[in-house]
DNA sequence: AGCACGCCGACT
DNA sequence: GTCGGCGTGCTC
């Protein structure tokens, strides 16, 4: 082998196990272990090999984890029914189930669902489809009307029924003239996905900086593992540079994977990703169609794939030669995994990346605070792009004291934006208006009685979609319709709508600025990827003047035409005690500020604000990132906080309030004191009742090192199995709800 | 996760 | 008198 890999030196012929033998199969079942089979007759099973084995009264697939416990007695155990015609799951595949599980306090099998969340790809591959093209017919063909519409069609392969809708024929005739030679029977094999075969190609041209970073990255190729943090303000380019380190592990024959947060996972990066290599990748997010799961998969599985991009989930595809990994926008909460295994992708990418010694990339304009202290603490290497590529500068940001300039009541763009604003139509320039609520009015009441519509089944306002004609609920779903008359106090026509969503605001817009064309662009009014892309080209054909965004617009697109951001409510994400609230602003808006002025022209950017002194606003005025996030360290250091210290929320929830509040004071009661660890709590959760169940939340607060699983595992036995109450485990929780 | 077993309301 | 609701519990 040319690069000698980590995962190639250890050569240690794997085990098999013998008929008779006991195997110790782990399901993708929320169990906490595996389960002992006996090795049935004439199969001889390793460890990875994916099997079916009965379990009650059906059969399941599984995976070999290993030898038998023996704890099972042999007349318990059932046999392996067969073993599948599928590569094995890879070593390190297993290695980061176990080291996940351990480390989220979740059962094995319930990681390993994460890994099998296909089952239909164990199935064997479905017949490559087969396709007929024209063949030079014989001299014997008898030729009719409807003959020689099929052949005229069939100059390119199609299948047989493709074949008879273009000519207007039934399915006989294709048949009979593929029986008389006319056609020509052709088994098209599936194309891979993400499988490239032209991807030697010259790279971007790059800046010399970009020039330099990707040649450190190239160079840790063949280095074993390492962790670079990609620093670099938006627009400098470094998705070219990480492209040039998955050139570096295509030349080595090796797999890669990009993990973009959801919304990240743009038409605009594939595009880009295409003209650097040829061909699209592999795609894997939530939206992907069963089919195309399945082969995705299977091809992956199989080596076939070279590049993957994915959301979180793509971690757990069974690689069997993965050489790198690049997380990008490191920094976005969205990698946290909030139901089920509750886990954060880039973390568990890093463990990925030393199972496999492997070099992982984590690229952000604005690195988390934990990335950036493990940079500080040498665990991670920092590469910098200081600079815009192409040359723009910079985009100037200025606040606007909203105490000042306060808006007339029912509007919220002050005197000096609007006037941006115009100033920017004006000139032909494309502006933005940033507001990170979808929706018409976050709260609705009656002017009446003071009624608050709320969602029957979480502790949160009902947000009115006029558009739609709706009030929904953000995080179960909830859908009602505005009900005629207020529900509590029967007044009519009673509803007031409060503050701000999108919606709302291009009211407003529609109202200042009459004659410019506006859209809205938020989650809930792209339908799909190809609206997205419709409303991006839309931008960048200038069809539009005026873009009103949620958090969407921060994401991985560019608008080379717009010259100003407006910050409709920078204070927005502040409110809350949330431990990362500052950070997390901090970031948002420079993501933000980030759209402006990518091209030739110079941007500008203003936030609303009513906290001007507020250290996020700032920072951003000043442009010293490092200032805050030097500021940001020290509070959290003091407050002995993440990354400084270590926290694990416990979640205790249930449909009913009183059983569940038992539960979290017996909690609390059994709580660990010593080692320097503390419990917070029980208090009722922000969101006190979500999707129909009550929860409360305890904190255990502990130093860095203290290794908390084994605590929380203790602690947790010590209460005994519950039932109708559950209790989730949240290592390292980002969220606060 | 399934699927069974097990105790309380509206049907042939 | 049963069919069936889904609450708890087990599956090597």
């Amino acid at each position: 082998m040319l690069f000698p890999t980590a995962n190639s030196q250890a050569q240690i012929p794997p085990a098999s196990f013998q008929p008779g033998e006991a195997v110790a199969i782990l399901l993708p079942l929320p169990l906490a272990g595996s389960y002992d089979y006996t090795v049935g007759p004439g199969q001889r099973l390793a460890a990875g090999d994916f099997v079916r084995v009965p379990l009650g009264g059906r059969t399941v697939c599984g995976v070999v984890w290993g030898a038998g416990s023996g704890l099972v007695p042999v007349e318990k155990r059932r046999a392996v029914e067969e073993c599948l015609d599928l590569p094995p799951l890879p070593e390190e595949s297993r290695k980061l189930v176990d080291w996940v599980a351990a480390y989220t306090v979740s059962p094995l099998g319930a990681v390993l669902r994460m890994v099998m969340s296909v089952p239909a790809a164990l199935d064997p591959p479905p017949a490559d489809p087969v396709a007929y093209v024209a063949a030079p017919p014989p001299a014997s063909l008898k030729m009719t009307e409807a003959r020689r519409r099929v052949l005229e069609a069939a100059g390119q392969p199609l299948p047989a029924a493709e074949l008879a809708r273009l000519a207007g024929v039934g399915a006989s005739v294709v048949k009979g003239l593929a029986d008389a030679g006319a056609l020509t029977r052709l088994v098209m094999p599936r194309r891979t996905p993400g499988a490239l075969s032209d991807w030697r190609r010259e790279g971007f041209p790059l800046s010399s900086d970009q020039a330099a970073a990707a040649a450190h990255l190239r160079a840790k190729l063949s280095g074993g593992f390492s962790v670079t943090l990609l620093e670099g303000v938006t627009g400098s380019g470094k998705t070219e540079v990480y492209f040039e380190a998955v050139a570096a592990a295509l030349e080595q024959g090796r797999q890669i994977l990009v993990l973009l947060p959801e919304i990240a996972l743009s038409a605009q990066w594939l595009a880009r990703f295409e003209r650097r290599f040829g061909a699209p990748p592999l795609e894997w997010h939530s939206e992907l169609g069963q089919a195309q799961r399945r082969s995705s998969w299977r091809a992956v599985a199989e080596g076939r794939t070279r590049v993957v991009v994915g959301a979180r989930s793509a971690l757990f595809l069974p690689y069997p030669d993965l050489g790198l990994i690049i997380v990008d926008e490191e920094h976005d909460s969205s990698f946290k995994q909030e139901e089920g295994v509750i886990y954060h992708a880039r973390d568990m990418a890093v463990v990925r990346a030393r199972l496999g010694g492997l070099p992982i990339v984590l690229a952000s304009a604005t690195p988390s605070l934990e990335t950036q202290t493990n940079v500080e603490a040498g665990r991670y290497e920092r590469v910098h792009l200081p600079l815009r590529h192409g040359g723009a500068d910079m985009p100037d940001l200025a606040v606007i004291d909203m105490r000042r300039h306060a808006p007339p009541r029912q509007t919220w763009l002050s005197a000096p934006l609007v006037a941006a604003v115009e100033e920017s139509l004006a000139a032909g320039e494309q502006a933005m208006l940033f507001l990170n609520r979808r929706g018409y009015a976050p709260l609705t009441l009656c002017r009446g009685c003071g009624l608050r519509l709320q969602c029957p089944h979480c502790t949160a306002w009902l947000v009115e979609h006029r558009h739609a004609g709706r009030l929904q609920c953000h995080h179960c779903g909830y859908i009602s319709s505005k009900p005629p008359v207020c529900p509590q106090c029967q007044a009519e026509d009673s509803f007031a709508a409060c503050g701000p969503g999108v919606e709302r605001l291009a009211e407003e817009v529609a109202a200042k600025f009459p004659d410019a064309r506006v859209r809205i662009m938020a989650s809930d009014t792209l339908s799909g990827p190809r609206a997205t892309a419709e409303l991006i080209a839309s931008m960048e054909r200038r069809e539009i003047d005026l873009l009103i965004g949620t958090q969407v617009v921060a994401k991985g697109h560019h608008f080379p035409l717009l010259t100003l951001v407006g910050v409709v409510d920078a204070d927005l994400g502040l409110a809350g005690g949330d431990l990362r609230a500052a950070e997390r602003t901090f970031q948002l808006l420079c993501q933000v500020a980030g759209r402006a002025g990518r091209a030739a022209r110079k941007g500008r950017v203003l936030l609303q604000t009513y906290q001007p002194d507020d250290k996020v606003m700032r920072a951003l005025v000043s442009g010293d990132a490092e200032e805050f996030y030097r500021a940001e360290a020290d509070d959290r250091r003091i407050a002995g906080m993440p990354p400084f210290g270590k926290l694990v929320a416990l979640i205790v929830s249930g449909p009913d309030p009183d059983q569940v509040d038992r539960v979290a004071q017996q909690l609390a009661r059994l709580a660990p004191r010593d080692g320097g660890i503390e419990v917070l709590g029980p208090a009722p959760a922000p969101l006190a009742l979500l999707r129909g169940r009550h929860r409360r939340r305890l904190l255990l607060k502990a130093s860095r090192s203290t290794k908390v699983q084994g605590v929380i595992r203790q602690w947790l036995g010590r209460l005994g199995p519950q039932s109708a109450v559950r209790i989730q485990i949240d290592v390292d929780p980002y969220s606060f709800v």
